[in-house]
DNA sequence: GACACATTGTTGCCTTGACAATTATAACTT
DNA sequence: AAGTTATAATTGTCAAGGCAACAATGTGTC
């Protein structure tokens, strides 16, 4: 009864608003590239894939600067660290200088890992756009970046 | 010691991957929607404005229908409803045709605080945008309608 | 050196969202 | 009409993220 309803006229755009628009996509892309994983039978969530891609392609840094560059909470890092290193995709090694401090490591079996992930990432953004043209590509991230920076500025 | 990394070329973009981008435009999205909220003194999460909007900008409509209007789980949005029932902008009413459907409508309360609420977005949204040139705005929208419905599509 | 202050990583607490199971009702089939 | 299947809303459960508190260590000041 209260089924599939708006049949008002399907020609039309959804007209969603630019703050849905971003939250579906972001809940999309992460169940796109999840699912891509696990069929490359790798298990990792969406956050894990961000910080051990990080960490693979920025080499061994402390737990609070990969918090910062992947965007993510220094208290749910130190979980996601864990769960990293219980998979055995990353190590916890002392920091030279500092004491406080940690230097995160990937592995071996990590890294093998991520050359794994590499393939299904790349799967995964290609078809989310695969309507855009190359021109179109570059400027959608353009435009995200300023976005971002305009969100960022004024705090 | 840790602090502020990456000396490397202040001058280069940042260079982030598609999947941290709407992941971090979506959290500051949510961030600097609520903080406008606040600030005009509506006590609203992200999501619970979500769902008001729809209802005040729609008018009365079923649960199921709502959450998939804004793309929530349903069980979540029973939760949802809840939330906005106890704070009187919302009130669920029996479906004349379906006993099992509810008719979610938005109160004379609710209406109010929609009014109020429909400034700070404006403003958020705006300020998202500033950067952006009115043609880039509709480009924009428009390649994240696309990149949407490719996700949805090879889903 | 002693003190205050900042920073690093960790933990606890709470909220939120996804998923599965459940209940009530409707729709369909024979 | 009886039985089967589908749908609407709800509930329970679990993982994840944000925030505040904390201990350990570093940094700066007198």
């Amino acid at each position: 009864m209260c089924g599939m309803e708006k049949p008002s006229n399907p020609s039309e755009a959804p007209e969603h608003s630019f703050g849905l628009l971003i939250s579906m996509i972001r809940t999309e892309l992460v169940r796109a590239l999840e699912a891509a994983l696990q069929e490359e039978g790798v298990d990792l969530r969406f956050t894990q894939f961000l910080a051990l891609k990080r960490l693979a392609l920025d080499g061994p840094m402390c737990a609070g600067e990969l918090a910062r560059a992947v965007d993510h909470d220094a208290g749910a890092m130190t979980r996601v660290i864990d769960q990293l290193e219980t998979k055995g995709y990353v190590r916890r090694q002392p920091h030279e200088q500092d004491r406080r401090s940690l230097r995160i490591a990937v592995t071996d079996a990590g890294m093998a890992t991520w050359q794994h992930m590499a393939k299904a990432h790349e799967r995964t953004l290609e078809r989310a756009q695969q309507a855009l043209s190359p021109a179109e590509r570059v400027q959608l991230m353009d435009s995200l970046e300023r976005v971002l920076a305009a969100l960022r500025a004024t705090g």
